[in-house]
DNA sequence: CTTTTCCTTCAAAACTTTCTGAAACACACC
DNA sequence: GGTGTGTTTCAGAAAGTTTTGAAGGAAAAG
């Protein structure tokens, strides 16, 4: 069968540069962000570009290697930013990423709760219970005063990351918009 | 002159366990979010330490050279959470970090705003700049699509961040404190 | 059944970041 | 001046991460 046409890459000067300085941005934000950076350019490209691309599209465009554009898909897949789309009559995949910049924020926030603040909490009650109760009045006074900074600042951490949690929450089952009504309730009520 | 009797590290198993389980933690978490492991566990040590502490209990403790611990604490100083301090007749420098959670969250807070969000508004501006107005109607209709959904998602983009800006801006001049009541006024209000 | 096309995987190479240890520096004290 | 004590710097080493390219697999086309 033929090969479609496709390429929808711009050509124009000014929109091509654009999109290089975004993609450039976004690169450089991933590195800030702990982010692979060419994850993160993948996802620019995509994000810029309103047809689906192809992995040959994105291995050109970016100037990488075919593996490494299949790996960071599939990163991205899992990550639930990049869907993988089939058209019948080709045999190519083809990569999108949610238009919705207020679902893509939500999607991400999710993956981070799951895999950085959730086991944060966990891990943060299990200092606190390694610690153990009272310190025994056995301890030299040094002893009793060390656990009992302890314990304070440890409990500390897990109550602001408590309420973090909760705030979390509260924004990932909330409407698109949510974010900057929620800034105009805060600037009345704070 | 005599050196001073010091280090404060308790050796009871289970608050030893404890501090280790943390630093370890918080030293995982700094992965999670862009930042030198060794940094963090600094940081990590003197949280839970209520006394401040030398570069050499840092070393010991640690297990890290004296050029490590040197360099971090830099780090850390410049990024304003752990603070230089002296005590008259001893030569020594003793490190502390702030002590109340909030406090330290705002320093944290307003840096990354500062090295982050700050210069990704200015840039996402640049890259609307660089797309130029309206295009040719002189370019191809492809051509003339793909700067339309380069602008319109690139502005989605900027106006998120705007509103993320200014709610940051909003929670860096509120009280301690502030956090939970913003969840309380959000579940009322959202 | 063979070829073609596309996707995935993985070991090794390239690159980046972090860490060490030795040398240079600073400064109080004698 | 010299000596003792503590800190900083930095070049090179070590560790960690990312990328490549070749090999393998899967499925449609011939």
């Amino acid at each position: 069968m033929a090969v479609m046409p496709d390429i929808p890459v711009p050509k124009t000067p000014s929109i091509a540069a654009a999109r290089r300085e975004f993609i450039d941005l976004w690169g450089q934000m991933a590195n800030h962000w702990g982010i692979n950076r060419t994850m993160a350019q993948i996802h620019a490209l995509l994000m810029v570009t309103a047809e689906p691309l192809t992995a040959e599209q994105l291995m050109e465009e970016l100037q990488i290697s075919r593996g490494n554009v299949s790996m960071n898909l599939r990163d991205l897949i899992n990550w639930g930013i990049v869907r993988r789309t089939s058209t019948p009559g080709d045999r190519r995949d083809f990569f999108t990423t949610e238009a919705d910049v207020w679902a893509m924020f939500q999607v991400i926030m999710r993956e981070r709760k799951k895999r950085e603040l959730d086991p944060l909490l966990t891990r943060l009650e299990e200092c606190l219970r390694l610690a153990g109760k009272k310190p025994e009045s056995s301890d030299s006074p040094a002893e009793r005063a060390a656990h009992e900074s302890y314990v304070k600042r440890v409990a500390e951490l897990r109550d602001f990351f408590n309420t973090f949690d909760r705030l979390f929450l509260r924004v990932l089952d909330s409407q698109p918009g949510s974010l900057s009504r929620a800034v105009k309730i805060i600037d009345k009520f704070l």
